[in-house]
DNA sequence: AATGAATGAGCTTTCATTCAT
DNA sequence: GATGAATGAAAGCTCATTCAT
């Protein structure tokens, strides 16, 4: 589920294997990079943490921003199928949000980057994959909020939007002193939150419950 | 509660009449411009929005990052009444906490400028008055907390340091399409994490209590 | 007819006089560039011909295309200038004409950039400032092809347009190992072709007269 | 006349059959791409153009210029053979220098590399083959024009250089809003040039009549 | 003191050329 | 020998900062 072919192949020829390991050096040095540095980075960073000439990104991806929306398309891809094995894996419906929540450092990347980059927000416009992701990805995370809620497990009062808005909160890095705080910080908050969406916590909610849609185009 | 004297009075005399008028249009402009366009925006728009020229900015501030640094100064200030005030006219203090935790929208950028901007992190370093103002504000929560986990509200397995890390969670702008989305999206969110935080709905957090220290330098 | 306020006034304030100078250098710079070295040489270098930094033709000219299509209106509007003058002062519409082809070298460079230019067309692409002054240029040439065919000096089978593409022939820089060749060359060319174009002259040319409209838009 | 050896042969050993039609599919898509988006295009698109790797244009000709060269070379050799077969096929010298002066379309874009790209200049100095083919041309022109002035067609005030220089003037594409339009106005003013070329229609001339040489280097 | 012009370092991107496959 | 990937120098453009008016 993780070894298929090109990653990108959309009929183009696969790469020669050189380029394809250097591609996916690039975008490993790409998504390390914007993750400690921001989008903002200059490309010939990325290039250099690639260990690749700056000619080479460019020979990629047209521009930084096809860069970015390549290194959100690879880790998103990634972030189903971990989505996709928590609904399969995991005994409750609850379990499997929990596990999606807890999602990993690269998870974290990825929906920053395409849901709610506010930097590389112009990146993903009218990119029909980013767009096709996001749907995939509140698709996942809408079914397990309806087998949570079937379940009794998650209170009722809130929808898919919701549960995909406090996600968001999550992804964000929490820039601390130290990272071993952000990291601790993170995950205690993440319990917090998930205290907070138990049935049995529910008080009541401000407005309506936001659905999926909210957070589509 | 206003109008002290100027902010950064540092033993220099205090600005003629038009020169204060000008500082305080140019960080109020700052501000307006750093919550919508992001931090990055030019110094020159700043001082178009402000209606003075450049040279004005930069005779009122020797360089960007102290712009940055007054209008996360401007706002943290009026972050501190705010919640002192809370905890003033609040009969409990789980409504104190509720109403420091609701600050986000003018809260907001003050508090991504002084403790969370990675952009403007740089900006911060080695600011006297910031530490400052950071160690108030974490005073403030810190006895909001205590207050809170005294009367029996809050949950006892939560330190300041959690609190003010939900805080943060909370304080950053959440990019969905649509504005009207994301305010009440933080709403809700943070409906859901008081819902968390109450002591009624714990259940075990991982790690230990974050003290406030955690959060300080 | 020379002096009058800025040049491009437009509404906009008239710039400080350090700046209008500086302007009027860069345009002065680039055209004696382009003349020599084409419409493809690096901003810089005509930054550094006319003594101000590259930002100063920036701030001044948005981008490259901007700087070309005023360096274009600049000397057109010159071109303008003379052609009336030889409408007014010559005692003969043939006389006009002469004078016209025989335009000076600055007005060589104007109809080159404006009408003619294949690396700079797309600079001229959609201004409408340029139409306009293509328009004008035709109009003038109109009015003496006209009024000496009248008066019979000039052979009546040829149009506006075949006497602009002829002036078009002669507008390029005629590229020969030495340049006082070329300038010689250039004015014999120019008998010859003025010899064609007299009524006495006339034998039968291919196809219809190029009317003025051929050339615009 | 055409399948004389491999062109640049200088000693080295002919070429393998397939290298050698590499060889001439890459100079005549080159210079069908030179005649269409100018002498500025990248290599590789010429190679793309080709059907080959760019690494095979780079086997053939050691950097840009040398391909420039090879182009120019190439579409000369065929120019000179037509120039022949006009002296040699046509009734009156008249005739032949109209036809040497209509070649234009062929012609043109040899010329152009050859004596007047302002752009390729580099590329042809201190090319000895370069040098030679413009010899040889002028060489033929040259007894072209002497025939013709010997026949009294042509006026005799000019010389092989002023007809050049006027053949040059033809030889440039004339940017024109239609494609068509500016064909036939190269043939009209071609007309109108020769009209101007005629004994009968001779005026003064500014000058000396220009010699070959003037030309050349 | 205020203004806005000038500056130039720095980032993005392109493309001639080299080199591994 | 052919291929196309990698390279890096060079050019366009932006914007923080300085300085003349």
């Amino acid at each position: 589920m993780d070894s298929e072919q090109p990653t990108t192949a959309r009929g183009s020829a696969p790469l020669r294997a050189d380029a394809r390991r250097n591609r996916d050096r690039i975008i490993a040095a790409a998504a390390q990079a914007f993750a400690v540095r921001g989008p903002d980075l200059p490309v010939e960073e990325i290039a250099r943490a690639a260990g690749v000439g700056i000619g080479t990104v460019y020979r990629r991806f047209p521009d930084r921003d096809a860069l970015i929306r390549a290194v959100a398309q690879e880790t998103v891809r990634s972030a189903m199928a971990h989505a996709r094995a928590a609904v399969i894996e995991e005994p409750t419906a609850w379990a499997a949000l929990e596990r999606f929540l807890r999602q990993s450092h690269e998870v974290r990347l990825a929906v920053r980057l395409v849901i709610d980059s506010p930097g590389a927000r112009a990146a993903m416009e009218d990119d029909p994959e980013i767009y096709e992701l996001r749907r995939v990805m509140l698709d996942v995370l809408d079914r397990i909020v309806h087998a949570a809620q079937a379940e009794g497990s998650l209170r009722a009062d809130v929808g898919t939007g919701d549960v995909a808005a406090a996600f968001l909160l999550l992804v964000r890095p929490l820039i601390v002193p130290e990272a071993d705080t952000a990291a601790s910080a993170l995950e205690r908050c993440l319990g917090v939150l998930l205290d907070g969406l138990r049935a049995s916590a529910a008080t009541s909610l401000p407005g309506e419950a936001l659905a999926r849609t909210a957070l589509e185009h």
